[in-house]
DNA sequence: AGTAGTGAGTAAATCGTTTCGGAACGGCCC
DNA sequence: GGGCCGTTCCGAAACGATTTACTCACTACT
């Protein structure tokens, strides 16, 4: 309720005085800052973000744009993003867009309303996208891409390299002697997944055998499906271990096994992907390619403030990361 | 870059008309009308959310203090929270207290300065809380709680009734004909753990036995070890039934007793809480007390934004929710 | 003809900060 | 005593939108 103006009155000093001891104390004498400070406290007031704001042109909060929060993954990406924000005493703000376009269009609307300090998208990827973040570029937001195709963007961008991921994937099953290995995902048209596909494609030598489950969506349920099929095999057809593009699915194919009484990793090997806390804690435990998460957010994040913080001589950049392996007791045979 | 002095030029009329034209196009004439949209267009401009909110005192998003976003639990919460808010054109902002007080002090703060339209916040219950939640509504911004403890709160607030929730799980036991029933969970600090508790234990008649099984966490770990002690009992001392107090615990548990060999739920019969996605998809599908998760988030969005529109004549409220039997595989022998 | 009423648009006040050019004051040096 | 700094503080001008009181031109009614 209470303004500058009355702390000022209060204090008996000027609005001007007020707002000093607000941003620069170390130029208002020592007594008279006190002062104020008695005032303020007195009076229990609080700055109005939003004239401070309007003042400023920008805001202190970053924007997230996540694309789909119920995915852990995000959840991990954000922490790094919050880490990152509070060394800087900047709010962050999350958004879910869903992986609807409607929404997320949406909310690039209101971006360009509030005129946040920056935003971090994992865009849906749908047509009328590039231009709606160009616009908002052209307003002075910078704009970084997470997880997202890097390749063909203008700014900045973080991914982690999927085709790597693929090919972690195939040399630790071959090396554990598999020659036959499935791939379980899809849709293809999800770069991530056509990648890792690629990647773990790359590895196989001549005499290794491929077998592709395509999947219309990467879930538990889907996963189950999957594991049906490669349990349906006639023997000499079944792959002797599978590659799932996602955790999700390789926990489905883990669950379908252990319900028919096959064995893992005896009968099937499962490799998974992304590492998820439910991995680690599958009653046969999962073994996956892990995803630097947490760093993948907390460097978007900086990408992000050192181009709001001089945006002339800021040249974008666009950081790969590279994932790792994690074996546990789905790929290895207990001793 | 453009503001409504420019368009307000461009089209030749004052802003106060442009402002018109923004917010009650019928009071325009058709005809100036027409030509201040197209300085619009032809200008490229937004609103500066700022200013607007300056004059108008209030903004038009509200906030969410979650207590742990890698919960899914309040994933579902916020979906509700954001059909409620889209039909009256209302941007959600989601913030992660993380259950850290400190965290959660720093976003209350800084909801002073942005003065949103509202808060929902479940809170992660340290002591100066009371107070700072107190001081958010002095300066009329409407505070809503959620899944908390609705009783001796003073605002509105939502909540599922954990001791039904117990008794179900109790009830259900009983009439699958167990007589001896352990319960999982802890620390019984927490209220929603303590409550499912007590509504088991108050169904239980005189000959029925409850073995209590303290947990320090709620995870999937301390859940197998939750396993690991029921399977270690001698054969006549062990339950032929376990409610967990979380799903998460009863999926360690359904994992332990899978990898020892033992039949859920010839064995042990296994009933969990919350009915996360995950449950369904176990190896044996879970049964599980399910809470209205979206619901609750909804009415809880539209509280606040009752509260919002009119804050004199409105009484605040607190509802509370019933949970749900889900009967799946875990409890339910097959036929 | 005079008054009231209506519709369309304008000018100016206002929201609460931040910032910038100066003013006031004291001390110091010559 | 006059010129010159330095330190502190003040006053006023922004920032960009909304809103209120008011003007102006016309019509309609008595």
């Amino acid at each position: 309720m209470s303004s500058i103006k009355e702390v000022a009155r209060l204090a008996g000093v000027s609005v001007g005085t007020v707002s000093n001891v607000l941003n620069r104390p170390e130029m208002v004498a020592p007594d008279t800052r006190r002062r104020v400070q008695s005032a303020i406290a007195q009076l229990g007031y609080v700055r109005n973000g939003s004239a401070r704001q309007l003042r400023a042109g920008r805001s202190r909060t970053i924007g997230v744009v996540a694309l789909d929060l119920a995915n852990p993954f995000f959840i991990d990406v954000l922490r790094g993003v919050e880490t990152a924000a509070q060394r800087s005493d900047i709010t962050v703000m999350v958004f879910n867009s869903n992986k609807d376009a409607g929404r997320e269009a949406g909310l690039l609307e209101t971006f360009e309303e509030q005129r946040p300090l920056g935003v971090l998208i994992t865009p849906v990827n749908d047509s009328g996208e590039e231009e709606r973040l160009s616009r908002l570029i052209a307003r002075g937001i910078p704009v970084v891409r997470f997880d997202s195709s890097a390749r063909h963007s203008h700014g900045c961008a973080v991914a982690v390299d999927d085709v790597l991921g693929g090919r972690l994937a195939g040399r630790h099953l071959r090396e554990r002697g598999h020659r036959h290995i499935a791939f379980a995902g899809g849709p293809f048209s999800v770069r991530q997944v056509r990648e890792r596909h690629d990647g773990l494609a790359g590895v196989l030598g001549a005499d290794d055998r491929l077998t592709v489950i395509p999947l219309p969506d990467l879930t538990v349920a889907t996963g189950r499906t999957a594991g049906e099929e490669i349990a349906g095999l006639p023997p000499g057809e079944r792959p002797t271990a599978v590659f799932c593009a996602n955790d999700l699915v390789a926990i489905g194919v883990l669950q379908e096994m252990t319900q028919r009484g096959l064995r893992v990793p005896a009968d099937l090997a499962i490799l998974g992907y992304d590492d998820i806390d439910f991995a680690a804690a599958a009653a046969v435990p999962l073994s996956s390619i892990r995803q630097p998460r947490e760093q993948l957010g907390h460097t978007a994040a900086l990408l992000l403030l050192e181009e709001a913080n001089r945006p002339d001589g800021h040249e974008h950049r666009q950081v790969i990361f590279q994932p790792d392996l994690v074996a546990r007791a789905s790929t290895t045979p207990p001793r």
